[in-house]
DNA sequence: CAGAATCCCACGTGATACTG
DNA sequence: CAGTATCACGTGGGATTCTG
């Protein structure tokens, strides 16, 4: 299995111009991460490197209790755990894709109205 | 055209339990509010109870922001404000039909897991 | 009728530092 | 490596009251 983009989500496109969430801010990405199967919690940080693991870790705790995803640890030294899909988790993947299509197809329309509008405003 | 169902959004479907937003709290809800037509300031908040008028003018006015509505003032007394779906708008429904159906199909199982979840950790 | 003005709070998120 | 422990903060959302 490939290593994950570190690139994988570029800070071009800030989550706070995506109008479409799936769970909290970073469920998304984390699902989207292990598509390709389990990956660890450092492997994670690689990609989605603005997440503090304070938050990954609640996150990860969130889908975990939501049946998005398991955690297994590994008892060996050093410590390994590794999350993967659940089949309800997997799910999503099909929502996501959706909302990827509707950002690619719609999102400069949207920006575009959203320039008009600060532009025909008192600045 | 129908008047809005009061009970169009069922409290028994507590946001806060959905997985998927699109935009702000409200902005899914007024969007399917808009599918059949214009509709009115008063006559949104008749299936939309539990949002203050504060809130649903900040919400209305961001999805005009972005496009997705407009707002047409009538030159009348008493005064008359429509919100319509513009076509960018009306691209979301697709979407939240999607939401809708993973919902649907879904959400036991999420729920089910949270319980499961949430017995088995300390209470 | 369709909001505007104020005040206010909880909660999601983050920064930083420490540990089994 | 995979987290915990604190502390802190902005802002989305709400309650209430008032108005053209």
């Amino acid at each position: 299995m490939d290593p994950l983009d570190p690139d994988m989500f570029h800070p071009g496109c800030p989550s706070s111009v995506m109008p479409i969430r799936i769970g909290d801010k970073w469920s998304a990405m984390i699902i989207a991460c292990l598509e390709q199967g389990p990956r660890r919690f450092s492997e994670l940080r690689v990609p989605i490197h603005r997440v503090t693991p304070k938050v990954l870790t609640q996150t990860l705790r969130a889908l975990e209790r939501d049946g998005m995803i398991t955690r297994t640890v590994h008892a060996e030294v050093p410590p390994r755990v590794e999350y993967e899909l659940t089949p309800l988790g997997r799910t999503l993947l099909d929502l996501i894709e959706a909302c990827r299509h509707w950002s690619r197809k719609h999102m400069p329309t949207l920006l575009a109205a959203r320039d008009v509008y600060d532009h025909t405003t008192q600045p």
